[in-house]
RNA sequence: CGGAGCGUAGCGCAGCCUGGUAGCGCAUCUGCUUUGGGAGCAGAGUGUCGGGGGUUCAAAUCCCCCCGCUCCGACCA
């Protein structure tokens, strides 16, 4: 029994300045955590046992799943991340320490590198394998901007697991183990969370999902489609190919004079034309070198998709000054007549009367068709897909939501044992690199993501399973003694049924009481209080609901249980 | 990293333009009254005004530098 009078708890009336979204203020309001600094939070001891009940569940179903669990440090020698070039490719999003010999470490924000180095080191047979280990640890990450509390900040909490297999086959099989899991870990801590289809990012790999919580407030877009479930990050997602239009060639190309004209919009306003009628042209560095994109005038390219192309290279914007040299004034540039690779949009396939920037300031070219004007190396999926593009799998249109990425499953492959080394001998004796998967759970991300799944006006509504009790006990006459001594026999009795209960024995009125009851959001409250044990016992009720039913404190622990057992989630 | 804003009591903010006694609400403490949805009255405590430098008889206020935080953008699990 925990009760308030002894916990450090103080709820707050006003909002904290800084909190955006619902969740962070709410956790702020509720006393669950507190900021420390930019990007860096407290949990205070209601917020610690919301935590460590997620924290139980995920372990539970990595062991089920059977993934051991292990303990790394979070300090770990920079050699260990110049092996696979991550010292560089992720270079300032991680921090990096020295010690007093002022030999470099970081602090681990993701430990493919560690877990890679064990298994160097422990695995050498077949016979060993597959193996799935796991461990729960603090995790740093220099974001270029920590915000929404919980949801991205400096440190964090992160369930990372590896998967080590001597094959395909057998990776595919860890994958899906770990996918099933995941999908088990989140409708257990009563998050609605969806896998999608994902970039691999600078953790590298072929193959990736990404599981999404939708909320509003969520930092990515994620294309999903209501009629046969596909979804995707907008950063990858594909759609089904649509007819191309202006096919038709409409005779030579011809200058025109498009003053001041700049992007598609105006340009397409300015000479009566629609928009995706304007080949938008973009120059940008792919491992430092020029390289055009071009996508229809109404879309965006898709940086992501370009990355894959060219294998995963940094792919960055052209300065000014590199796209005049290469083509001709930013915003008027086209890919006639230019010496670079131009890589071109599917949509644009066969496109025969478009219209193009000059390359020279103020100037357009009307009629181009791409097949005979302009040199294209290539036809490729690069234009990001927008709601009402058509489903790549059923053909039916998308549609996009907000989400917020909680777990992430990677198919690594060989990128990490083959750059550091760790391979096993096979049956046959022929040495082979271990074919890797990583799976990596934001747990206190996830804390956050239930609060901003689940609340209301008055506060928090958290799921039984990672509430931080079950039950509000409010004794609102704490200075008559009959009324504690029932409440304390309750919360006795209900202790013995391993039910949690948070007792609110303060000297505040009731209302004060009430309040704070909602806003802390404990599933099932319980009011013991004069008038009520006059008019029969204690007053009962969901968090969800209005109105209390009266119970007899001698039924009261019994129908407690059964309330909390037909508790959603 | 580019753009913008903010930094004054534990929290939320006013005061700054036009230099001169540091204030309001919430919270905290004391007393009385109250007591079923964030009580009322009376009283009390609480500040390196983010830091440093400058101007001035006098700086929270004006000027310069630095630091921190937040938002938008770019970027990113």
């Amino acid at each position: 029994m925990i009760r308030w009078s002894q916990t450090l708890l103080n709820t707050l009336r006003e909002a904290p300045q800084d909190a955006e979204i619902v969740s962070h203020m709410l956790m702020i309001r509720a006393g669950m955590m507190r900021k420390l600094g930019g990007g860096l939070y407290t949990y205070l001891p209601l917020g610690m046992r919301a935590l460590r009940k997620i924290e139980a569940i995920v372990r539970e179903e990595m062991e089920r799943a059977g993934a051991q669990e292990t303990l790394f440090p979070i300090l770990q020698p920079a050699e260990l991340w110049k092996q696979t070039g991550r010292w560089e490719t992720m270079g300032p999003g991680m921090f990096r320490v020295q010690d007093r010999k002022e030999a470099w470490y970081v602090l681990a924000p993701t430990a493919e590198e560690a877990f890679t180095a064990l298994a160097k080191s422990e695995i050498s047979s077949y016979r060993q394998l597959p193996r799935t280990i796991f461990q729960m640890q603090d995790k740093f990450r220099d974001e270029i901007r920590p915000r929404f509390g919980l949801i991205r900040g400096k440190e964090f909490i992160m369930k990372d697991a590896y998967s080590f297999d001597a094959d395909d086959a057998g990776a595919d099989k860890s994958y899906r183990a770990m996918y099933d899991a995941y999908v088990r870990i989140f409708a257990r801590v009563g998050l609605a969370a969806k896998p999608v289809e994902a970039d691999t990012g600078d953790i590298g790999g072929n193959f990736s999902h990404e599981f999404m919580v939708f909320a509003a407030s969520g930092e990515d877009g994620i294309l999903d489609c209501p009629a046969c479930g596909y979804a995707a990050n907008q950063e990858r997602a594909e759609r089904a190919p649509a007819p191309v239009p202006y096919q038709t060639e409409a005779g030579a190309a011809e200058t025109v004079a498009t003053p001041g004209q700049h992007t598609c919009e105006e340009v397409a306003c300015f000479l009566g034309r629609p928009i995706d009628q304007i080949v938008k042209s973009l120059v940008l560095l792919v491992g430092g070198k020029p390289v055009m994109a071009l996508v229809p005038g109404d879309r965006e390219l898709s940086e992501t998709k370009l990355r894959r192309l060219f294998g995963g290279a940094k792919v960055e914007e052209a300065a000014p000054e590199t796209v005049a040299q290469v083509a001709g004034p930013v915003g008027s540039i086209g890919p006639v007549g230019v010496s670079i690779p131009v890589y071109a949009d599917r949509s644009l396939q066969g496109a025969a009367d478009v219209v193009v920037g000059a390359n020279r300031e103020g100037a357009h070219l009307l009629h181009v068709c791409l097949a005979r004007d302009a040199k294209v190396a290539a036809y490729e999926d690069l234009a990001t897909v927008r709601a009402g593009d058509l489903c790549p799998k059923c053909g039916k249109p998308l549609e996009i939501r907000r989400g917020t990425e909680v777990g992430q499953c990677f198919k690594l492959g060989t990128k990490y044992s083959a750059a550091m080394g760790a391979s096993f001998l096979d049956e046959q004796g022929a040495s082979k690199p271990l074919v890797m998967g990583c799976y990596g759970i934001g747990v206190s991300r996830t804390l956050q993501a239930i609060v901003e799944q689940s609340n209301d006006e008055n506060g928090i509504i958290w799921p039984a399973a990672v509430a931080p009790c079950q039950v509000a006990l409010l004794i609102l006459d704490p200075d008559v003694p009959e009324v504690v001594a029932k409440a304390e026999a309750l919360g006795a009795a209900l202790e013995a049924r391993g039910i949690d209960v948070f007792v609110d024995d303060r000297a505040e009125r009731p209302g004060v009481k009430f309040k704070d009851a909602d806003l802390i959001g404990l599933p099932i409250r319980v009011v013991a209080g004069a008038k009520g044990l006059a008019k029969g016992g204690f007053e009962i009720r969901r968090r969800t609901e209005r109105d209390s039913a009266i119970v007899a404190p001698e039924q009261a622990a019994q129908a407690i249980s059964d309330l909390l057992a037909t508790t959603q989630k």
